[in-house]
DNA sequence: ACCGCGAAGTTATATCGTATTACATTCGCG
DNA sequence: CGCGAATGTAATACGATATAACTTCGCGGT
């Protein structure tokens, strides 16, 4: 199952898992600083290595970018699957929409990487990435915890991903502030919850009427 | 009322000038590759001036992002006051939100830098840049036509502001083709202005009724 | 009229990050 | 064991940011 077996550090010469040893710590200073911060010769530097070495691995900065934003992709997708598996008082929706929040005011920087970088809109259709980020969609219509009837499900799962995508921008740019400083993320965020699932129901009831 | 009196070039050696060019030409090469993409040198020299002449007019690259960014919401504003002004069938939130899809796609690399990147989450608050923000957040408010009831205007306004950057951002990185493809953007902003609607409308009644 | 100061530009240079090329070391497999 | 592929290093070119020190010019005061 790991495409990629992990082997030790095999001697002095060889760093010997190189390759992934790069991805963790880029994941490390994306958290810190953002997309813009992770630089080849800091990481070669941090990880021991001369600087061109992680050449050998990733043909450009770009490629490395592309490949933490997959492993990115993964851990959220992993965290909101155990989240949403676990019985709660919240909905699943509910659980799933307060950690995305969550996620994207803590750890911003990878937030940002994940969804508000150029990164993802090149990946091309099959990528490694482009996987990655339509398993986390998925987990997201699961989430909706409703029957499928046409597309109307991925509808809604688009139209919350969106708002709180919106939400985590506008919050971490200090929109949400000012006049509508006591509207506070939480609660607009379970505003966001609500109104999809009463729209979505209502669409479902309505799509049931039309085809009897 | 003009900051900047706009001086005419006075010799060969003074540019006249300079800062006024400089968010011009960027603000070009923004809109063809994004925020990343100027380069105060490659400015420089497209104006014909030296390689450090540019720092006299901003500290550093970050200083003429943000100046580039007020100026880009400057544009934005005054594209949205017009397009809300002149009678039309749809809603003047409608035309908003249209719009504003719009501008996010065709204009993608300058709505990344107003709505995607890090300059606004670092304009302090009473920066021209963060004014400048502000007052294209009323527009969208006065886009309502709502009556002011606390501050429902001002949350709905939040959510559409949100969900319309969510389906740009969304687009824009390829996230709505495949299953989804035949939810047309257009189709799924319409569908964001009718919610959006509808519950502002009966927030406000609610509130009404619990008035009296 | 002139002087001089400050704004705006220039040349030269330090520093840093990306990326390539040519060379060295080690792994693993026949 | 020995050879090729993978992986690492050293040396280097390039381009961008940024600073320092010097130059040019407009303008306001005397």
């Amino acid at each position: 199952m790991p495409p990629r077996p992990a082997r030790k550090a095999v001697n002095a010469y060889h760093h010997g898992d190189l390759r992934d040893a790069l991805v963790q710590a880029a994941l490390h200073e994306v958290e810190l600083g953002g997309p813009e911060a992770i630089s080849i010769s800091a990481l070669a530097k941090k990880l021991g290595v001369s600087q061109p070495a992680p050449y050998k691995h990733f043909a450009d900065r770009e490629t490395l970018l592309t490949a933490v934003t997959a492993e990115a992709f993964r851990q959220f997708s992993a965290m909101m699957r155990t989240a949403i598996k676990k019985p709660s008082k919240q909905s699943k929706l509910s659980r799933f929409a307060q950690l995305t929040l969550d996620f994207g005011l803590r750890r911003n920087g990878i937030y940002r990487l994940m969804f508000a970088s150029r990164t993802m809109a090149c990946a091309p259709k099959g990528s490694e990435l482009h996987s990655a980020a339509m398993e986390t969609f998925e987990l997201l219509v699961e989430a909706l915890e409703a029957p499928a009837v046409g597309l109307l499900r991925e509808r809604s799962a688009l139209k919350v991903w969106a708002s709180l995508h919106g939400v985590v921008m506008l919050a971490e740019q200090g929109l949400l502030t000012g006049q509508v400083a006591h509207v506070s993320r939480e609660e607009l965020v379970e505003d966001i919850v609500h109104e999809t699932k009463l729209a979505l129901s209502v669409a479902i009831e309505a799509a049931g009427k039309a085809a009897s």
